[in-house]
DNA sequence: TAATTTTATGTTAAAATATTGAAAGTTTTT
DNA sequence: AAAAACTTTCAATATTTTAACATAAAATTA
């Protein structure tokens, strides 16, 4: 996944120009359809749209139309465009899974925050990464990178990895850590968490030592200075 | 500081209790506020409130204005929940001061997440530490340093000290001791104690004479000016 | 000051807990 | 349906902590 690729679909090529230029300056890439059908050969075609900017007002086939058929195969972010005064109708939207609107006019300000709070929110955007002591997690694309190198974990490793770097610093009781990575109805053993401890250790290599044993306690992820 | 208090702003009352329920499970203090109004008087009243969590549409007194009020007097962190697809103000909510946004609904998950991330941010949370004498005793990290320098302690010298420095300048007699460090119905001999006091004060170092020998009674610490 | 009581300390045995490797049980993938 | 990957359990082993004891040292009292 290099850049983000956005499907922005309104009649006018106007206000598509408009559009496009402000989400390209802040690092997107655009595809551009000009009605409802285009809008969906083009989502067929490219299967890697990261969200859609639909204006609700088009000839034919309209925004919450094109918006009802892309939802039949897709959860895709959507963002609709309403001209002002326009009636909007948030039922239908809710309905259909729309994520935001936008009124024309817009400032370029207001839809280039859109759309990076809606990325950030649906975990397209590597905005969640944690890092400490230089291992950078990343919880969107549940993946770990050691010194910039993938390691691979598997989920469970991942989670209590992720719950270690989060609560970094903090003695965490087995307990504890059972009732966060594991499910809160959870009854098996606790020692389980010393595998994957273990586990984890081995694969974080050197830095597998940032996980401290606290005897009669539990563990605690620290990155010594 | 034992808890941290989060308050609670929401007109519907099934979702505070959602709200606080996953915040109590996760060890927060919840207070709760149906409006606006009745939000400003439980902030005004409870002076220790580290973080507030509001609905953007309530009766009266919307999200915005509550959190317009709130900014006149506190930085206090501010979390906003907005309803899916409603519309979001985000550049009245750069200038009022808005940590976050969360949309309805939303996971338990992200909500424990994104509290933890904001706190942890402002410094809120790992702020307990116990202070005497340039002993600093830190009960989160269950780690405790020596003039900025940390000493490894095992889990029951910990407790011990922990006990010392909570009750610092008492004299505590060997009984009261075993009670509190040790569990109440601990049968051994209570000479065990002298064997722990003996190895604390030598990993203390220098620091090890504040803990004072009260003949015939037990122990005492503290700290001579 | 000597006798008595209490505490300090070093050593050691016992207890508690953690680590590890292997195997059994699950779930997911092919 | 078989294979692979993952999770959990189990048991043996290693490690750390705790408690006990014996003796030395200190404080108290007669």
């Amino acid at each position: 996944m290099d850049i983000l690729k956005i499907l922005v679909v309104d009649d006018e090529s106007r206000m598509r120009k408009l559009v496009r230029d402000f989400l390209v300056k802040d690092g997107y890439g655009v595809l551009e359809a000009e009605d409802g059908e285009q809008a969906m050969d083009l989502f067929y075609e490219n299967k890697d749209i990261s969200m859609l900017i639909l204006d609700v007002m088009m000839p034919r086939m309209d925004g919450w139309q094109v918006c009802r058929e892309i939802r039949q195969v897709s959860q895709v972010p959507i963002i609709m465009l309403t001209a002002k005064g326009e009636e909007r109708d948030e039922l239908l939207g809710f309905e259909l899974g729309v994520d935001e609107y936008i009124s024309k006019p817009f400032s370029p300000k207001i839809l280039v925050a859109r759309v990076g709070a809606i990325l950030r929110r649906t975990n397209l955007i590597n905005g969640e990464q944690k890092e400490a002591g230089g291992i950078l997690l990343n919880e969107a694309a549940h993946e770990v990178k050691i010194d910039g190198k993938p390691v691979e974990l598997s989920y469970k490793e991942f989670e209590l990895l992720d719950y270690f770097i989060t609560n970094r610093g903090v003695a965490l009781s087995r307990e504890k850590i059972l009732n966060h990575v594991w499910d809160y109805d959870y009854f098996g053993d606790a020692r389980t968490i010393d595998t994957h401890v273990k586990k984890l250790r081995s694969k974080l290599g050197k830095k597998g030592n940032y996980i401290k044993t606290i005897w009669g306690m539990g563990y605690k992820f620290e990155v010594e200075e």
